[in-house]
DNA sequence: CATCTTATTGTTAGCGCTACCATGATGAGC
DNA sequence: GCTCATCATGGTAGCGCTAACAATAAGATG
């Protein structure tokens, strides 16, 4: 085998980290300088986008940097700039699913531009206001806020009152948020539903989210649209409320199920519902989708860790939270040299992913 | 030259307070060295934990440092000790709840030691083994390895050979891997089935995980030797073999809810699987717990986002894999002077939570 | 053409910490 | 007593980068 191989790689990378002094190491500022035959200051002030700086010089300077294959060392850079910026994290409702993806879109952007990240969890403290207002006080640069809290103008409010930056992912800026990162909610259920309709279905049913998430209220406005589109009327039991839980789920689920005519696709608001229904479904010795197709949200674990797994909509949780840590990081710039930043909203793109749970339904009896 | 007498003499001052906006000037060591009337090198050992420094003179020191509640600045520390430690993760099966928790107490525990920490989700790349080795070649310090990674001697010994670190949670040391942090499988299993046994049943099944974890085999170990303790002999039907997966679950719960006679309890080695047989007793129009009782292991997401809520084991899952990041910090501080380390085991301890799908059997015939 | 601006670049001095030696104590051994 | 190890501690010199100011080049103005 490779015994050879792997001892030469070894000792190389060994000794290579231990040279410390000099040599193989990392290039540094002033490699950079030298070779583009300026000062290291002129090399600084392009790596950070400054203004006064020829083009020409820019150029070189640029040059000398790929040549090199050159990275700023970052420890050096937060000691002398004292810039150093912190991102908190506060979890409301700990979805797992949504909080893995979250924070290794975090925590990848994070690494690469050196900013610290500030987890709190939110059960940890009874009142997030409180915990947030001594984050910032602490001097904790930004927040980077999920759902539900992203939905709530008073935190957003009391961070930028405070003087921190806050930027929501999953719903739009309110109450003075520096920015938002988000999909369009309202096309992604619009998109779902189409596609149910596709099928050839028609007596769609829909369990909507907690109201007092503003994804909620747009997943289902919506579902309202497609169907109005197609010329279907909505009865009002075709429509159940619930508060994104599983439970919730079971309960309008349960209701949905009892309506006469009953629905033969159910639309879940996101994916704890959605497996709810199928709970249900099955407990009533309906086959999902032979008998009913169920349709989720947000692609979380829970669809693809059920049977059927889900057809739902997937968000792209990882790059939208790494977009907020470089927006957090954009505006603190900013804001140190006193521009004075409006409030940027980005949107993402959503995805329909199709697995094993809807279905043509049983007898298309139109 | 500082013939301007103004700037320079304020200086020193001025530094102070630049620190921050209101943030109080985090003390430095030299503050430290101050209060404690000794140098800034003797307070850098005694933070390090070095060995050369009198017992009395470290006390003082720490007083010192606890008096102006002193942290040392990580960047500083990096810059000048060039000591990098990039911790790797990488990932097999991201299941979100254990991913989760898992980042969540490594990202704590690697920003308080300013160590870059580098995910890696296995799923992206289809060779794990080519991954790491090129990881460890581009300068990763050592390796935090998840199950199922870390029952994988292969991989331990790929990582150690070419002069990485490597430690696993949540399987034991294998393949000469530098220290492993975990729970007592065998004991928890044992508790959990200790436990069913108290409410009264006799008749307990048991769905097996994964044969390739060693987990799986040691908790089937610990519900054999918890029903031999109580005199009850195991039938054959009453253990299933399962694969960890829901669906694998679903499979195994209606082999073992067909046996005759049927068990009133199913212990499932894990939540997703215990989940799964909930669903096949709906569907058997079984009530849970009040015709089986269900218990799981692990403390997933998903024991408390169905209905019922599940009996579980919860490991510590954050504090585990927080202990892994201090331990490979650890490992590499000695490695690089020149201590050869020996592996270390880590216990952490487990807890039975108890929830709402376990009760006395319905027929105590007993 | 001298003087004042303004754009561009360079210089100096650390940021807070640790590696590396130098120094002082302390005690052992001749 | 004196040399030689062996601690325990201090001093010095940066690590790679940027803030603040200084200096120079390039235009603009009268």
């Amino acid at each position: 085998m490779n015994a050879n191989l792997s001892s030469r790689t070894s000792s190389a990378t060994i000794s290579r980290k231990r040279t410390g002094r000099k040599g193989s190491a990392a290039p540094t500022i002033s490699d950079v300088a030298r070779e583009a035959r300026c000062s290291p200051m002129t090399v600084s002030r392009v790596i950070n986008g400054e203004g006064n700086v020829r083009e020409s010089t820019r150029q070189t300077v640029e040059e000398a940097i790929a040549k090199l294959n050159y990275s700023p060392n970052r420890a050096a850079r937060s000691l002398a700039g004292g810039a150093e910026v912190r991102i908190g994290m506060v979890f409301d409702n700990p979805s797992s699913s949504y909080l893995a993806e979250f924070l290794m879109g975090a925590l990848e952007e994070a690494t690469k531009r050196n900013i610290h990240l500030e987890v709190q969890s939110g059960d940890t403290v009874p009142d997030n206001s409180e915990l947030i207002g001594r984050m910032v006080e602490g001097g904790t640069t930004g927040f980077i806020l999920p759902p539900p809290l992203s939905d709530d103008p008073s935190v957003l409010k009391l961070i930028v009152d405070a003087g921190g930056i806050a930027v929501s992912v999953g719903a739009a800026v309110t109450g003075g948020g520096n920015g938002a990162v988000l999909i369009d909610e309202f096309k992604a259920a619009y998109d779902m539903t189409r596609h149910v309709l596709s099928l050839g279905h028609e007596k769609i049913g829909f369990i909507v989210g907690n109201p007092e998430q503003m994804a909620a209220g747009q997943r289902l406005e919506g579902y309202r649209a497609a169907m109005e589109e197609a010329g279907l009327a909505i009865p009002e039991a075709f429509v159940a409320q619930g508060f994104f839980t599983y439970r919730s789920g079971m309960a309008a689920a349960e209701r949905l199920l009892a309506a006469d005519p009953r629905p033969t696709a159910i639309f879940a608001s996101n994916d704890d519902m959605a497996a709810a229904t199928v709970a249900v479904a099955h407990r009533l010795h309906l086959d999902v989708p032979g008998d009913l197709t169920v349709c989720g949200f947000d692609d979380t674990e829970a669809a693809t860790s059920i049977w059927p797994e889900l057809t739902t909509i997937r968000q792209p949780i990882r790059e939208m939270t790494a977009k907020a840590v470089e927006l957090i990081a954009t505006i603190a710039r900013s804001k140190r040299h006193g521009n004075a930043g409006k409030s940027t909203t980005i949107t993402f793109p959503h995805e329909l992913i199709r697995r094993e749970s809807d279905a043509a339904p049983a007898n298309a009896d139109r």
